[in-house]
DNA sequence: AAAAAGTTTAACTAGATGGTTAAAATTATA
DNA sequence: TATAATTTTAACCATCTAGTTAAACTTTTT
């Protein structure tokens, strides 16, 4: 066997940026060679077709986003800690993929049926665990009632967004308020935390 | 002058439509003539360009989508009002266009260059005057303090998210709690101004 | 009815793009 | 060094798609 991982590595690097960059349909097959220092006919060699090569970058892309709610909610620890880790690991996710989500979202919109070899699997086993816990701390009345489902989507909404309106907000905070987004979203790792312990505390302490 | 406004219409229509569904390199002109109902040379004889109709179909959606936020903004109410109005309106907007926000936040993404001709406007004018009177609350103690670009970013992420994540979420919360999804974002105009109000509230009454 | 505007038909161009191929060149392995 | 595996070169094919064109047809206006 020779180095064929290196070369396959860097088409796998190589595609990953360019799909996240541009989308399905905007990736050039010529882009993704360039980008790994190959030509089209090597890469068509390795990969047979884009469909092929897309299907495996979504998996991998599935998997970050994924693994990062497993490792945070499979550690038995408190219920705020398990948020605040959760917060912490996802917004440090997000700083070095910013363009992830919208990415992930528009291809899961334009293709919902890509999903379903996903949804059968255990990827969020971790989530109905974390549930469970959720459920708990309302019954023992640590935390005020609230629908877990929407729980989890009032935290990953406001830790999403952020990134997703950059391209709108980042001008606009800058020139009216002279505000470096970068550094608004670095913030916001605490001020999440803050807002959603605000927001479940128990009014009694 | 003859009956060319019902055509024009209809066009407008049919792209705004296809372009929203399929993005702007997903989207097909004979798609967008097929959905109008008429073919292809008169479509280029209405718009001679794809990006000509584009630009006029991304303008229109930035209108829908500024428009929601100034006319919540702008009244002349108490500030939880202000915020439930707001809640209400915006989720109303992404129940009748549930696609929109991927499709927007996709475009301006892969082009950000496309916001300059709005950020120049005054299209936000409203939502500064908001971020006022939020600093008047907080100094009244009236609510607790929070850096009013967050605030915003929350509200927003936790409205829109649940939209975008729909592909993702609805096939599980299906299965797995018998919960119908479109009954859970609608249930989202009081869970999320409870949420955002529990969030914010002064802790002493 | 005649003129003008709107619409269709159908064929076509030009360029982009995914994918293929075969031979040559390079690099690694035995 | 000989063999095998990897990579490049470069031309090529097929298809898709935005956009054009010109003539015929239909509807509206005068």
């Amino acid at each position: 066997m020779v180095k064929t991982e290196n070369t396959e590595e860097r088409i796998l690097e190589a595609a990953r940026a360019v799909f996240i960059r541009k989308g399905l349909t905007g990736a050039r097959m010529q882009e993704i060679a360039d980008e790994a220092g190959i030509n089209k006919a090597l890469l068509h060699y390795y990969f047979r077709t884009k469909e092929k090569l897309f299907d495996r970058i979504f998996f991998e892309v599935f998997q970050t986003i994924s693994s990062g709610i497993n490792q945070a909610f499979t550690e038995n620890i408190p219920f705020f800690d398990k948020i605040k880790k959760f917060i912490d690991l996802y917004i440090g996710v997000l700083l070095e993929n910013p363009y992830l989500p919208i990415f992930f979202l528009n291809e899961i919109q334009q293709n919902p049926e890509r999903l379903q070899q996903f949804i059968e699997k255990d990827v969020f086993k971790s989530m109905s665990s974390f549930l469970i816990q959720l459920s708990d701390e309302i019954n023992a009345g640590r935390i005020r009632p609230v629908h877990p489902v929407h729980f989890i989507i009032n935290m990953i909404g406001m830790l999403v967004i952020p990134f997703a309106v950059k391209p709108l907000l980042a001008p606009i905070v800058s020139r009216q308020l002279g505000i470096d987004y970068n550094d608004l979203l670095r913030e916001r790792k605490e001020v999440v935390f803050q807002f959603i312990i605000n927001a479940i505390k128990p009014i009694e302490k």
